[in-house]
DNA sequence: TCACAAACGAGAGCACTGCTCTCGCGGATA
DNA sequence: TATCCGCGAGAGCAGTGCTCTCGTTTGTGA
């Protein structure tokens, strides 16, 4: 704590986490798209103008909620692992570790159950990119924790290679490198296509995509999930 | 032709095709966020509440824009699967029918194509929602073309049937049935999954989230539709 | 062929938006 | 204690979606 400097600098961190408190209470009334900043203003009892002394412009405080939402997915998926992995999750092994597959299994429907509560969030993240281009440097670092939670799950797993040709390898090993993953390159693609599906189907399921189908989508989810874990091998 | 009634008719509905039209080159440009009733008048040389003629509202054109888009993603692909039955696409057996599993590909390849090279479109569809609510009855009907045509070619070749729970096989055995699809529910959820994990990469291309990993993403795209390919069972 | 009604485009206007700028106030800093 | 700098208020600009009114055009039914 304290790490900064003055206290006025503590009042400004406040008074900011106070307008996305506020602003993420609209989120979920009015969704990004129609999210104001003088709506906010108005809410916190405070002229217009003055965010702008916290939030340089309005796609600025969306990056902020971004970065917010990247870190509170991956923190419920990480709580939901760390749960299961002391035994509390449903169908672990009372005498020892949890099974790799079950670990994988909680953390998808945590990261979906996540999604359902928060679908404004999510929409705000894996939605169209509503600003004219996120910030990239500040969202990529909480944005890889949901991924790099399941591939370290899969390397305890032991999931199966797969041959890849020679560019994807290439690609795959830098960020093996990158991340000091200890998984072949092929094995990591399988975990990328099983993460893909992951928010695939979540995304459909938020987006109205599964209306006439699998609609409410709770089984077909599961499903969904159970199969992926076969195909990663776990 | 002239099905409906008066010259009256036809001129209104070119004059609509000409505000799309317009619409969809500064969706090029400004991206659905940016797409502005407006800026559309002032290029087509109109005051802004003349549009208000042809459609109701932002979002009523937005909607048109949707199911245009649909269109035009659902005819990409059967054009795809039509090419590469006459034995124009690569790979084809020149003696016979293309192979399923070819025909599978090619137009999981089609469709990232269209994609790509309309991606704000794309982002209209499969992003957040961005109209309030986008009336769904109409936009329905376009929106199956690409999962029946993948469900067509599955059935072709016969996918492999999975266990699946009562919930979930009572939801698909109602589609199977409004669909005609000849297809158990455990084969069509099979393609279902692959059909999310379809569209979940394409997604992530676009909207940026393989920026550090698999970007350009060409090479690991191929492997997805191949990996997802073999779930199936082609 | 003609009169009428319906459809049309223009323009003004309302309420709203993001954002900028200037102005005083007041607490923290030197 | 003197000063400076961060702060909030308020006015204002350009732009938006949308509505309403008002002449004009135009197709159509008699």
């Amino acid at each position: 704590m304290n790490a900064g400097r003055t206290a006025r600098d503590r009042a400004r961190a406040e008074v900011a986490q106070e307008i996305k408190d506020e602003a993420r209470r609209h989120l979920v009334t009015e969704g990004a798209h129609g999210l104001s900043l003088r709506a906010v203003s108005r809410s916190l009892g405070v002229a217009s103008s003055a965010l702008y002394r916290y939030f340089p412009s309005r796609d600025d405080l969306l990056t902020a909620l971004i970065i917010d939402a990247y870190d509170a997915m991956g923190a419920a998926a990480e709580h939901a692992d760390s749960e299961i992995r002391k035994g509390r999750g449903k169908s672990a092994d009372s005498t020892g570790e949890a099974e790799p597959r079950d670990r994988w299994l909680a953390v998808c429907r945590a990261v979906r159950t996540w999604a359902v509560n928060h679908r404004h969030e999510y929409e705000l993240i894996y939605g169209s990119p509503v600003p004219g281009y996120e910030a990239p440097k500040d969202t990529v670092a909480p944005a890889t924790r949901v991924p790099l939670l399941l591939t370290a799950i899969a390397t305890a797993g032991k999931v199966e290679d797969s041959s890849i040709g020679h560019g994807l390898r290439s690609q795959l090993s830098s960020v093996i490198g990158m991340n000091s993953i200890d998984l072949p390159p092929g094995a990591l693609a399988r975990v990328m296509v099983a993460w893909t599906q992951l928010f695939g189907v979540i995304s459909f399921e938020l987006f109205g995509q599964l209306v006439g189908s699998a609609d409410p989508a709770d089984d077909f989810f599961d499903f969904s999930a159970a199969a992926m874990a076969d195909f990663v091998g776990l």
